[in-house]
DNA sequence: GATGAATGAGGCTTCATTCAT
DNA sequence: CATGAATGAAGCCTCATTCAT
């Protein structure tokens, strides 16, 4: 769901605009930004081939719009998340469940937005890095919450702040992915857990590895 | 490096062979596969446009074999990891970091191929194909790995074995990415661990979690 | 400046029209023909494409306007140029500057039509047509003002009727080309040049040549 | 007719080349660069559409490199032009009826590229200064050419250097223009006229004007 | 084995023109 | 009168693949 910004009534052309974005982004997703044609959207869109460019000035600029709002959507939902000042570990554990549920959420409600950021590459040089970009800024929220938490002395140092925000995003990533779009095992029951489910086994593993509680 | 199955001498043939796998299988990594043009190729390989089909039946056969040569010889590494009969916690955690530390070894010297088999996407279906039935052949390997330990009571049974199993591949396969290929915030230091480093803190991490030991 | 024939106050839609006229022959001269787009020209008038096409029909008629509108106003200048009955050699000469005067005063105040005019070529078969012939009118009246001169014997016989109207034609409008646009080489005085000082020397040439007094 | 360098023996690559060049001129001077496309070169040469871009970038380059190889050849034969040190007027006048003759003559072998550069216009931004380019450096010929004939005393200073260029290359600009390529008026017989009968029209009038002997 | 010229389908984009409001 | 969204034909160029030599 794309949302353009605007004070009231969505206009005719920002419906139009959001049909196309929204058309694009389904399809970068599934079958990748160079598989798309401009006439593939277009066609699923009922509108001539024309029309695009009176909305979007080339293919790249979609693809950049679509990660732009995707990306401020996303780091929103992080930003807002471990607010906790102090507490107990549980209290810690209960807030990253919390942000886990709240991000599973997002990836859930913007699958196609979530599938291009996470599997998206091999496509232009600006793409990949609007990408890139918005990764390292979604492990720089992470790692800030880490940091907080360790300066708090709630989370001992045997391992770097690096090395654990890097871990920390790898496995959300990971399971996110997983969960949503596979590749998955044949006999993996992943995909039908819900937002609460995955987020309470995250955190278990996120707070207590392998071996935890 | 690709190696050609041969039994003695390799003849002027393969040697032109692995030479244009290797240009490909770069390329592939770094560009991506539909940027990379059969000319590029060629040209990098200071051979004609036609030699190039002299060789493979067509580009995307290339990258097949790109993905047939390089799966085999990282599911031999997994496979060849956990040999552990039971034995203490601390035995299965030596055993793991050794494991952890065979994949970081077998990545570092295979970058190419690991960067195209954790973010490579978008391409054709049958190399998408190729590669979704890579990683999961590789995280059905962990699960094996992981039930075993689970049957010997060497590990709760608080999360279920699937989740155990993506977790554990999410975390190997993100951290694999970020320490090798990035996207990574400015001033991290991820790229300069070594492999003995990054299997250790990895390790930890995969068994107690962020409050771990 | 483009003139609309109306008998008195010109109405908001003529205003409008010339406006409109004005900016394409301008970009016309600039750019050229195919280079200039219908929506520059509305963006530079700050009106809606359509509007455009509420004045005039195609693209193509309002490069015809211009060149009818240029073309009658043009050979009128010279038209009522020599109207010299007999007198002297210096009689002619006078004349004839006047004459050239009148027709580079007229480039200067009309320099886009002139620069089209000259310059104008590559574009479609119709305009092309329109240019061509006004050219040849313009030679057609030059060619009938030698004529008369030599009937009253003024002028030698020494190069014959079609030739010397050529050549004078050629003198007059490479001159006038160079002068308002160039190409000119880099410390040419050229540009500079006030209408009587072009007249004055370009006269000199035209009767007496390189050699001339 | 274009000629590619080559020591000996053309190769098959320079027949194909020379062959799309010669078409590629012809049309753009007929038609003009914008209403040539490059299908209707390929269909004349009989061959697809991708084997253009076998020997070419894009359509632009080939402007320019028919551009290019026009100017050096029309250079040469103006700067191998006077060479006379001295002598008479009569000398001086022979000595540029023989240069008229031979830049009258090369038109006529090229007259393609000689069109495109005497009323090629309204193209792109390069090829416009690569004509801009040539026809100030045929300017400049010249104009060295009269300042000798200056130096020596042969000619008046009645006008001025720059001027006197201007209008010689007006002069031959325009009429080799209307010798082979129009606007002629209908009953004229400029064009059936031979290089020899142009030259020595044209060398009287620059010389003696209308007036002149 | 190897070359490099040739092919041709197909993609992105432009832009004059139309039309409902 | 005016708007601006929509159209669709067409052009340039790319590139995997083929093929004669």
């Amino acid at each position: 769901m794309i949302i353009i910004a605007s004070m009231n009534q969505p206009t005719q052309r920002d419906l139009r605009k959001t049909q196309l974005l929204e058309i694009a982004v389904e399809r970068f997703a599934k079958y990748g930004y160079q598989n798309t044609k401009i006439s593939d959207i277009v066609n699923q869109a009922g509108v001539a081939q024309g029309t695009f460019y009176w909305y979007f000035k080339s293919k790249e600029v979609v693809a950049l719009e679509i990660i732009q709002s995707g990306r401020e959507r996303l780091l929103e939902v992080i930003r807002k998340g471990y607010r906790s000042e102090g507490g107990s570990v549980q209290d810690m554990v209960t807030g990253s469940q919390r942000l886990l549920a709240d991000i599973f959420r997002f990836a859930q409600e913007n699958r196609y937005f979530m599938e291009l950021l996470l599997t998206g590459n091999g496509e232009e040089e600006a793409i990949r890095n609007a990408f890139r970009e918005t990764r390292i800024e979604m492990e720089e929220a992470f790692k800030s919450n880490i940091e907080r938490a360790m300066e708090l002395g709630m989370l001992p140092d045997t391992i770097d702040l690096h090395m654990r925000a890097a871990l920390l995003v790898s496995l959300i990533e990971g399971i996110v992915a997983r969960w949503l779009f596979g590749p998955v095992p044949p006999n993996s029951d992943l995909a039908e857990r819900t937002v609460e489910q995955m987020a309470a086994e995250t955190v278990r593993f996120e707070f207590f590895g392998l071996l935890g509680i």
